[in-house]
DNA sequence: CACCAGGAATGTA
DNA sequence: TACATTCATGGT
């Protein structure tokens, strides 16, 4: 399998290795976090996961059954908090009332997809991540950082998200490993490198 | 001081 | 379908 896609990740592992996406403990938190993660810096991110486990709580159960007053205290640093406390409520509730991970992992990835999507608060990106990193399935993710990229090196003549997102997994072997740490170089690039300026000569992409 | 960060919902045309 | 607005804190 060579094409242009893959060779953008050779590239950017070559450059940068393993990321180990996604940064965190337990799946509960990989849902919290990419919930608060949504338009905000991760660092903001963490100081409010750390304020709920600090207050104990980190866990989708604790957020279920918790006044919706402290989430929104634990969470302030990432914004938004009124919503996102909204959010978190809400996707809390599907799991407590869908079931675990292991019994939700044994829908489909599509199927699973649209029940995800089906929560308010959980978007196209969002979901996602979910799928991709709690529960290992091969979705690839696309954030504002892959359409900046797509666009600056010409790989598509849209910025849908369904179209991105069929350009990468139809060009890339199927699996979640590989989509996730494609997905988290994407990411490290970017704030390492170009935010302003399309591909600085110490960009690990020229001449992909 | 302005601008942005690992988006999504809602409203408008 | 395609944009515009709103939500909010904290770093640069």
């Amino acid at each position: 399998m060579k094409n242009r896609i893959y060779e953008m990740y050779e590239r950017l592992f070559e450059r940068f290795s393993y990321q180990y996406w996604w940064p965190a403990q337990t799946k509960d938190e990989i849902v919290i976090g990419a919930i608060l993660t949504q338009n905000t810096a991760w660092h903001n991110v963490e100081k409010a996961i750390s304020n709920l486990k600090n207050s104990n709580l980190c866990s989708l159960s604790k957020i279920h059954t918790s006044n919706i007053e402290d989430i929104k205290d634990c969470i302030k640093p990432a914004g938004f908090f009124n919503q996102k406390a909204r959010y978190l409520k809400n996707t809390a509730d599907f799991f407590i009332k869908n079931g675990s991970f292991s019994k939700l992992n044994s829908y489909d990835a599509q199927t699973l997809r649209k029940m995800l999507l089906s929560i308010k608060g959980v978007g196209k990106e969002t979901a996602d991540s979910i799928l991709l990193y709690a529960f290992d399935k091969a979705i690839f993710v696309v954030d504002a950082y892959t359409k900046r990229l797509v666009k600056r090196h010409n790989l598509i003549d849209t910025l849908s998200y369904d179209a991105i997102q069929n350009l990468f997994m139809q060009n890339l072997i199927k699996d979640a490993k590989l989509f996730g740490e494609y997905h988290a170089l994407i990411v490290k690039n970017a704030k390492e490198f170009c935010k302003s300026k399309p591909l600085c000569e110490h960009c690990p992409l020229l001449g992909v």
